[in-house]
DNA sequence: CCAAAAGTGTTCACCGTACACCCATGA
DNA sequence: TCATGGGTGTACGGTGAACACTTTTGG
């Protein structure tokens, strides 16, 4: 450390710290995630991620529950850290890290996310459809997506997205948007129930004028973890 | 974002920002990381990870590769982000946001590390026998054995220990270490070979009174990422 | 009885694992 | 010739992938 131990702090310019957020949700079978359209310049009127500068006697992870939970009304979601970024001039006010984080929200649990006073509009956009965001948001966006999808393989992160009761169909739908590719229902149904991670509501789901299909919850809520 | 736009930056106290880096290399077939004994208070003769305070117009990349160099003398080597730090008093004298990375030496590269002028000694300590570190850095330190033991599963990590030219024996070394338990030799050396990664030299490594072992090499140095 | 999604087993190829002996060299 | 680490092949079991038909309901 150079800071001189005399002193009570490092006299050097500090920059702004912010903590950014990717949250992702499944509509209609599809992944999506939730912007925010800025109302203020810089990029006045572009899409960005929620988030906001860091309290200073605020954690972290606090500060992003926090502004997600301002910014969209969304909270008691999975969030994780993702990254830092800290390019020197991607803000162009002044020097800001973004320490970002990604966050999961059930397919259910989300009406219509309420947009806070700074925000001109939230809404959820597919991610396959999204054009260019503010800042260095995209890039942010696309490292989320890569690290979700590469957890997929080894984590039972997909659970994240379902609600309290779901069908096996449901469950596959997910995984389906999430990889982007078909799987097959024997293989997919066989892997997932050998994990012993699942059960039976012992409800049945009447869907249109087929088969019900029967309910599942998770056995253990508060750790749905990673398996491997 | 809640700064006024209409002032040029984000009115609030600032914190401080730091980059720490955890160094592995293999020592004697014992994975050690590298530390530094603080010359200063707080914390003062304690050991610590290198790193230092944030530039202002420094990228963080930047100041990681800069304060490994400078307290250590060590560059060129893989430096990868590792995760960002930040809770509320976990530096008594500010508050300060470390982003932490962790960095792969190879066996030889190493000689003695220089002490810079602000650390006491400079030294590597075998991972097994850490005891507590200067601040969280043991939690930062565990947090890159754990990153690094699971990158060996799916990538090709482990060869940036290796020198130019090494031996089958010597790698297999290297993920022994890693793994903490041995490995069937004829297992490992289908698998590595399988990989398609390494070439011989042609060179032979003459290493005591027994049978003299084939050197190898990276094929394409510049592109050792991950394979899966 | 027809449409639509739910539900169900078997086969095969591949991969990771277990396992033991001969080879080349220096002393 | 002996001690030491270098170098090699096969057999087995488990896992992931491919694949098609019957069941249950609503209209």
């Amino acid at each position: 450390m150079r800071a001189p131990e005399t002193t009570f702090s490092y006299p050097y310019p500090h920059p702004a710290v912010t903590a950014d957020v990717v949250v992702f949700t499944i509509r209609d079978g599809r992944l999506s995630i939730l912007l925010i359209r800025r109302a203020n310049p810089p990029y006045q009127g572009d899409w960005a991620l929620p988030g906001g500068f860091l309290d200073i006697d605020e954690d972290l992870d606090a500060c992003a529950a926090r502004e997600l939970a301002e910014e969209t009304g969304i909270s008691g979601v999975y969030l994780e850290q993702l990254y830092t970024f800290g390019a020197t001039h991607r803000d162009p006010r002044e020097r800001v890290i973004s320490v970002t984080y990604y966050a999961l929200v059930p397919q259910d649990a989300l009406a219509t996310p309420r947009a806070a006073s700074d925000a001109a509009e939230v809404g959820w956009h597919a991610f396959d459809d999204l054009t260019s965001l503010a800042f260095d948001h995209t890039e942010i966006a696309e490292m989320a997506h890569r690290r979700l999808v590469a957890k997929l393989d080894y984590s039972t992160i997909a659970f994240q997205f379902m609600p309290e009761a779901f069908t096996l169909s449901e469950l596959q739908c997910v995984y389906e948007a999430l990889r982007n590719q078909p799987l097959d229902k024997r293989n997919f149904r066989k892997r997932i129930l050998s994990l012993d991670l699942i059960e039976e509501t012992g409800r049945k789901r009447r869907n249109g004028k087929h088969r019900p299909a029967r309910e599942y919850r998770v056995r253990h809520p508060k750790r749905v973890e990673i398996i491997k």
